[in-house]
DNA sequence: TTGTACGCGTTATCAT
DNA sequence: ATGATAACGCGTACAA
């Protein structure tokens, strides 16, 4: 165990620990050579706790996400990684989108962390009157919680993906276009909603009330809303699913159905995926730099820690885009889906 | 700013900080109500990183990936955050599979953690000597370093694994089979190669030297190694990839030239994915908990915590097991595969 | 049960 | 340029 101090350092050398302590912060003194050579040779390592002590500061950022296992958040958090340079470090906290689990991260986090990044699981959360109440900087990226404006954040184009997508959709002259959306309580849930029923009404389409399905961005919600939607005595022609775990599910559902994209039904996600191509048919999604989120977040969140300036919130948003595959073609004349041949 | 301090509750009380203390402690104090609402009330929080100088531990635990963005990885880290604990938190390192960057990301570790969690990128590491050096705990997960004997570790079934994938493919009848295998460096590429080595010897076919690709692990690696294949003048009627950023690519080399699966050659890879059953064909695989590694990892880290069980490392294996899809079949009669067309 | 006082390892201030 | 020392906030041995 390496209980090595600086005191010890400083008696090695015959200086005192002032000296030694200038010397780590790069003062000019006077017998350099000989501390280094010290330093090495009792192989002594500021003691970080001290430090922090000392400093207020302990140079580590959280990032707290709902699900790592998510390929989106993997990428958010890489790139937040990425971003965070050399003399901090990342710590991680996933939350399996519990909001008890994330409260209570965040007090755990007070006084470990210089700042948290954070995808809150739902708008509807006392978070930034938690971090207010304890000074604790924050950059809200994905996500925000209500009153997320006065806090630095870095979202996507939410409406204008989901618009495209619909958009997509309609311009292959579908009109029976439903959406598997995820929860109205977390910001994609409610943008991208908001995208999809601004692109109906553009094109003068009534939303169906049974086309527009609230799920919860899990496989399994978007795996139980696609049965729903193929149960239905008139099923849609397309369907425009709001991320990437529901498409997933939504797949496996069209699958096991035997319903064929895109002759039987139209299909387009949000969020791309490494096998969205491989699949049969490859799938049209809209796409952003999730890796770009994470690492600005980091940016803003580290200027911040320089400037101070947690009082003026900066909002920046990452672009989307339609990757356009082969699971959207325009519908059948015939609307014969077979849609309860194995759909339960 | 909450700079409040033990002290300012004691003050508000009338008590000594001793007292506060105690309480904090869980101790029996004459007016621990009083207590209860001082520190409510002035928004008291313990310094953690007085605590930390004065215990010497962090209650972190480091988690040091090559990739948080292999949904491999992201499965183990998730597994280490689930059983970490309600006094704990995760500090993650994202390597990049980088030396340089393992090495100081170690460096940095040291006093900002109580033990690490790591997946060595590769087996010619000094690692060891680093963690006895400083007497940081460390327990290895799905990969070790040289004399990794001497730490504790969580590893998978690998060279069963591969046996098991080959044995598939000879079952099937094939003999001209290929395997695009990890870095030799990294215990998983060695380990999966040796089982696939060992098939192939027990069945009595010579591995042929062009059949034989020592790759990276990464999608462009096993894509290029797939082409490679391709290219050959009697190119292999089945392949075993031996993992599924790789099994990524060569899929992609595959779908490219325009050969098809099983038809035309035959595909089995390490490791699941989300998506592998909705590939056209789905695809076959050697699947194993992933999450369980990391969850054992932490449990093992957490055991030599409190046992200070240094000296006493423990080895433990997650089995491994055969996915059957549809992307392994029969070789046909011809062995005719278009394999100039438009591989390269 | 409670209070006093010291130590944890650093850094910053103040003299020298 | 250097040395002595206070201070960071907390836990705890010791005395009461």
């Amino acid at each position: 165990m390496s209980t090595v101090t600086i005191t010890d350092v400083a008696k090695r050398v015959g200086v005192s620990v002032a000296t030694i302590s200038r010397y780590l912060s790069g003062f000019t003194v006077r017998n350099a050579e000989d501390i280094r050579e010290a330093i090495s040779e009792l192989n002594y390592r500021p003691s970080a706790a001290a430090r922090n002590l000392k400093s207020g500061r302990t140079g580590i950022i959280a990032i707290v996400v709902p699900d790592i296992t998510n390929p989106f958040f993997a990428a958010i958090v890489e790139g937040a990684e990425s971003a965070v340079g050399d003399d901090r470090m990342v710590l991680l906290v996933n939350t399996g989108a519990i909001r008890e689990r994330e409260e209570k991260a965040l007090s755990q986090l007070f006084g470990r962390v210089d700042g948290v990044i954070m995808a809150p699981s739902t708008e509807e959360q006392h978070a930034p009157a938690f971090f207010s109440q304890f000074g604790l900087p924050i950059v809200f990226v994905d996500r925000v919680t209500q009153d997320g404006e006065r806090f630095s954040s870095v979202l996507a184009e939410n409406a204008k993906g989901a618009e495209l997508a619909t958009g997509h959709l309609i311009s292959h002259g579908h009109s029976k276009i439903a959406m598997i959306s995820g929860p109205n309580s977390a910001t994609p849930g409610k943008k991208r909603a908001d995208g999809y029923r601004q692109a109906m009404k553009k094109a003068k389409i009534e939303v169906i009330h049974d086309f527009f399905i609230e799920s919860d961005f899990t496989e399994a919600g978007g795996n139980l809303a696609m049965k729903q939607l193929l149960a239905l005595d008139t099923p849609p022609t397309a369907v425009f699913v709001a991320n990437n775990l529901m498409t997933l599910g939504a797949l496996h559902a069209l699958s096991e159905a035997e319903v064929s994209i895109p002759q039987e039904i139209s299909v387009i996600g949000f969020d791309d995926h490494d096998f969205a191509d491989l699949i049969n048919p490859p799938i049209t999604v809209i796409s952003r730099d999730a890796r770009l989120q994470g690492s600005q977040a980091m940016e803003l969140m580290i200027k911040q820690l320089s400037d101070g300036s947690a009082s003026h919130p900066e909002h920046s948003m990452v672009d989307v885009h339609l990757v356009e595959r082969g699971s959207c073609a325009p519908p059948r004349e015939s609307q014969k889906i077979r849609s309860n041949k194995k759909a339960r």
